[in-house]
Order: C-alpha cells, then structure tokens, then sequence
DNA sequence: CTTGCACCTCACGCCGCGTGAGGTCCGAGG
DNA sequence: CCTCGGACCTCACGCGGCGTGAGGTGCAAG
C-alpha cells in the first residue's frame, strides 16, 4: 500500500526535509533513523516508515529535544506527552531566566560603561569585576547609594581618597611591624583618617560597611594576592584594638 | 612589591577562587593562563599577577564571553569596551529571544495537549507537527479560526470528515487510472463532495484554503513519502480539469 | 572510455571542561 | 631510615550535534 512511492536516497530525502545528507547519516550512526533498507552497492532506502519517523524526529527537534532523548521517547510509548512536555518548557524556562539575569547584568554594565566613556579592556574587567561584588553584596539600594555618592563627590575627590589608602595602609603595616601599641597617639591619628576614608565610602552607613567586611573576609586570599597594598585579616584585628581604644568601630 | 605573597600552588589558587584544578590547567593548556614560575619538579606557581589576570578571566566569563574571545580582549588593549558589551548584548538578547519563541510553542503545544487528554507519544509527534504547519502557513487568526471551527464541528464530526477522505481519494486516483474525462458524471459528483470537504475545514475562508494548497505545494514530497492516501501535485491538476467542467475552484 | 555527480566510510574538530589512569613530589609520622 | 597520604603532574577520552574534509565506489550520460 505505500511501496507505491519509490525509496528515497539519502539526497533526496535530505532536500526534500530541509537536513543534510550529514544529518541523515549521523542519525542512521546514532541508531535513531536507519533506513530500512539498502541498495546492493550499500546506498541508503528510505521508505514511508522511515520518512515518518523522521517527520516525527524533525517534529520533536524544532521543540528541542535532544536526540538521544527523542530516540527513547519514540522507542516507549508509555511516556505522558504532557508531562514530557511540561518538564521540557520548565527547564526551557529555567535557561531563559538565566540568561536574561545575564542580560541584566550586561545592561547594567553597558550603562557603567557610558559614564566611564573611552574604558579600554582593562578597565571593563575591573568595572565588571567590581559590578559581579556589588552584586554579591550590596543590595540594589545599596547599589544606588553608593553610586549617588560617588557621583556628588566626583572623580577628583574618589582618587583622592585612593591615594589617601594608599598613604594609610602602608603606615599601618610600619606599625604593625614595629609593635606599636594601641595607645600610640601617631597609630591612634591613623586610626581616624582610616575611619573618614571609611566614612567616605560608606556615606556612614552601617550596614554597607558591614558588607564591605564581610567581602574583605570572603574575598582576602583573592584580594590580597591580585593586589598589593590591601588590607588582610591581619591588619583588621590590629586596627580594632586601635578603634577599642579610640572608641567605636572602623566604621 | 607583590612578591610578599607567596605564590599560589593550584590547589590553592583553585580553592580561593571556586574554580577547578582542572579547569587551571584548562587555561593552562590553552595558553589563556600560563603560571608565570614552575618548581623544578613542575608544580605550577602563580604570582600575584597571574591571579589577577585570572580575576579578569573570571569577570569576563562571567558575563559569558568565550574562552578564545577572552584571550583576545586581554591581549589586545585597543578594543573598545562598549562596542564589545554591547555586540555580546545583542548576540544574547537575540539567543533569549529565540529560546522565548520556542517557550511559546512549547506552550501552545502544553494548551494543546490538554484538550487531547491523555495522548501518547505518537499523538505528540501529529501535534507538533500540526502546530509547526500552522505557525508556517497560517496567520494567528486563521489558526484561532481553524480551531474555532474544530471545536464548533466537535470530534466525531472530524473524524467523519478524515473517513470520507479515505474514500474520495483512491475513487479519484482510480478515475485517474482510468482516465475518466472530467465530463463524467460520478467524477464530476466526487468534485463536488471534494469541495464540500474542503469547505467543511477552510469554513469557506479563501484565504486558508489557499494556505493549504501553498502548503500541499510546497511539502508534499516529504507527505506524499510518509502518508499513503493523500493528493499529490497530479491529483490536483487533475481536479482541476473537473473543477473547470463544473465550474469553480476547489474551495 | 571518461566525465561528473551522488553515494559510501572513516575520522578529526568544535567548547569547556569532567573524569579517570598512571606516575611523581613532598611533608609528617613511625 | 622508610612509609603513607595527599597534592601535584601529564596524557587522553567523553559530552552533543553535527561540519568538513579525505579518499574511494556506483551509476547514468556524452
């Protein structure tokens, strides 16, 4: 009844789909659509059966399932195509919202990098860096706050709070080196400047600088080996017998 | 300056980073992260340097760019930041968009299948294949109308539609044969039961009868290959000669 | 007989590692 | 001293879905 259409060959049958010859014969190493039969010379036959199945291959490809999975969800006729289906969208899903989470964050990014003007490559990994850490430990509003801030202070004021860190932390290390007790008016002076700098970053917000400790504590390996001249754990203890003395926290 | 800290061993390095050790030497490998000292018996050491490039190695993976891609930003510092978020951006955003299609299909089918009941795979395959026919030959609204049209008929009604297919094709594939002249009466009979067929699944509208000839036209090598008992391009001629006899189209 | 196309069978490449296999190095304990 | 365990080393295959050759055969037409 349907041997009435010659078999096709492998040619054929791939133009005639919209697959390539290559498509046709990885399914047929794959065992997920061989024909049914051969020429003597050992060309491919497709008959009807084989070209439905392949129909049924190409149906469930475009929803985009795996070949593998296809194969197994046309040999057992048990499966609920529902809750194939279903199971398939949610992941589906799932992979969607991961990748516009990344969107936003590129977004974001690209926004960062507007106001940053000409960044060479160097720069747009710090800018990405420190955008992944904000987002790890500032909450949006945060986020915002900090910003503000660094927009009313301007470029000017932010390097030199920079190069103020870059005074503070190697004097401290002198101190600590040395043995400075806590009572030391010098360290006890230092200790101060550390907690403007500190106050300048965090608008005096409490809980910002509690997630900048909390970076510090979860990132110093990393931190400390890609920069020099951070503060370590180290550095964190001795100051807080300095701010026990002065009174209050760092922050 | 930075040679303070001693440099990381792999597993260090991968255990303060997240990575694997695999993936180090991954990099490794690649010539994307080469440790800039060895000992000598070959364990790698990585300097402050290198945990940095690795730091922007991670950034940029974390915005998803490609292990090759990363190698060439950070080699070259004359590309523009922007220029390259904003291609990623849109490469991605046009890979969600694709996704997003596939989750309305897969959403169609879903609605699909819940007035199919409880449908076995095969049931699965028909339905998808249906539902990529229709998104490629017919607008929305004519698929709101086929289905409108469907529900109205009710599935007995379709059924009975699909049995009278199954007699009115081989009687005109026999009248073929024999080469009956479109003057004969018993053909110029199944003509019009053909049209009434037509009729009874386009609801009179030209627009989609003139879809499922476009769609017949264009597939149906791969139909006429799978499913016995359906026109080809001779049948249609053929009717037409008939339809001509009596006058009017075929829908 | 030759040309040329369609077909055949290997077999490597992609991307980002995971996962062994099989061997070496190193610091601590007996 | 030896030994033990853990961290390190270098291959090398596997994954998904084919693309892209390379090198050879089949078959109909000129």
């Amino acid at each position: 009844m349907s041997e009435l259409q010659p078999p096709f060959k492998v040619g054929a049958l791939a133009s005639a789909t919209g697959l390539t010859v290559r498509t046709l014969h990885h399914y047929d190493e794959i065992g997920l659509l061989s024909p049914s039969a051969r020429t003597p010379s050992g060309h491919r036959l497709y008959d009807a059966h084989d070209v439905q199945r392949l129909q049924q291959i190409q149906s469930l490809r475009a929803v985009g399932f795996p070949l593998e999975e296809i194969r197994h969800l046309l040999s057992s006729r048990q499966v609920s195509a529902q809750r194939v289906i279903a199971l398939h969208l949610e992941q589906l899903e799932q992979r969607i919202a991961e990748q516009q989470a990344l969107a936003v964050r590129l977004q974001r990014l690209a926004r960062h990098l507007e106001t940053a003007a000409l960044a060479p490559v160097g720069d747009l990994c710090r800018i990405i860096e420190a955008t992944l850490m904000m987002e790890q430990y500032f909450t949006p509003e945060q986020q915002d706050a900090i910003k503000a801030r660094g927009a009313m202070l301007g470029e000017q004021a932010i390097r030199d709070v920079e190069a103020a860190w870059g005074e503070v932390i190697p004097a401290v290390r002198e101190h600590m080196a040395r043995g400075t007790p806590p009572t030391d008016p010098d360290l006890q002076a230092l200790a101060r400047r550390w907690k403007s700098l500190v106050e300048a970053f965090t608008g005096g917000d409490h809980a910002i600088a509690a997630s900048v400790r909390r970076m510090y504590d979860e990132q110093h390996e990393v931190i400390n080996a890609a920069h020099a001249n951070t503060p370590d754990p180290a550095m964190f203890a001795f100051m807080a017998t300095v701010f026990a003395e002065i009174g209050g926290g760092p922050g």
